[in-house]
DNA sequence: AGTTTTTACTTGACTGAGCAAGTAAAAATT
DNA sequence: AATTTTTACTTGCTCAGTCAAGTAAAAACT
């Protein structure tokens, strides 16, 4: 009995738990990171831009679509899209149908990055996350990853980018 | 029937498991901090060093333990100590017994602060991570935590705070 | 058709964090 | 005792990210 007795702070095994996930949450993203920046001076935002763009029609897509796949604002999105297509790998035009709107393409510079740095970051994802968890911790974390971000929905005014389309990574 | 296949790659349950944990590797420290920061302008880290004078003996710890308390580097708590300095909730003073060291000590405006903030703070990790869980879920978050940081420490080069004394040759 | 509103970014100002260089005190070595 | 090394921070520089303001094109409205 240490759980949840005080409801104005965490006590027992709810403060354990919440003191191990802060310390992941701290941790785990510069540890990742890590060997695709020494590696390759690129970040797992900046990988992640990369590999939406692989996946989708002409290699291309609406910097708002691609904000929604990278988790990322616009305003973030369009200096990481920036700092990429100075390297060559990205390179944004003016869509024709739509003249707001900015396409991103992946070059074949771009593609070519992607599929050097793919087993890099795979291997540091098995290596700090999926190898020391039993298989069965690996279903438990994504639908507690899952459930997590449905919270996070709920409670601030979220709203479905586009209900419309895919979802994916 | 679709992990682990392809060794270059994550594919299947995998990538979805890993797919999932990023978003909440983003999503969630801004929604933790949120609630903190809107209410008294106090960042999650910053509430983390309120929390770890408050148990310390007189209040007090030096910084470097205070850095190892809050998963920070020394020149970030620098700064951050710098800014909660600045509005009185604690105090920098130098160590009598080694005059290398800083003395960070809470303030009794700081500890206020950390009483006052403590409830917001106890309500958002329950909201947005505990409760959302089944109490088998909770007990799996950290455990999971727990071996995901244990593989962090083995990856990078990690060295105990304190490599045990005598070794010398 | 002309004006207003909305959408889709981009960019300037600012802040926080990392790295490396600096400072000062204690410990170790000569 | 004097010098070197180590320890414990602090700070200047730079950069990524946020917020808000700006720009330009399309949509909606009158």
């Amino acid at each position: 009995m240490s759980d949840s007795s005080d409801p104005n702070r965490l006590t027992g095994d709810d403060l354990a738990t919440w003191a191990a996930l802060a310390t992941v949450l701290e941790w785990l993203p510069p540890a990742l990171d890590a060997p695709l920046i020494r590696s390759f001076d690129l970040t797992h935002f900046e990988y992640g831009i990369l590999f939406a763009l692989a996946d989708a029609p002409d290699r291309a897509l609406r910097m708002t679509v691609l904000a929604d796949y990278a988790n990322s604002s616009l305003s973030r999105l369009s200096r990481a899209v920036s700092r990429i297509e100075g390297r060559g790998w990205v390179q944004r035009t003016r869509d024709p149908v739509d003249g707001r709107s900015t396409l991103t393409t992946l070059t074949d510079a771009g593609l070519k990055m992607l599929d050097t740095a793919t087993p890099v970051q795979a291997l540091s994802v098995k290596e700090l996350v999926l190898d020391p968890l039993t298989s069965a911790q690996r279903g438990q974390l994504g639908e507690i990853s899952r459930r997590i971000q449905r919270a996070i929905r709920k409670q601030e005014g979220w709203q479905p980018p586009q209900p419309s389309a895919s979802d994916n990574d």
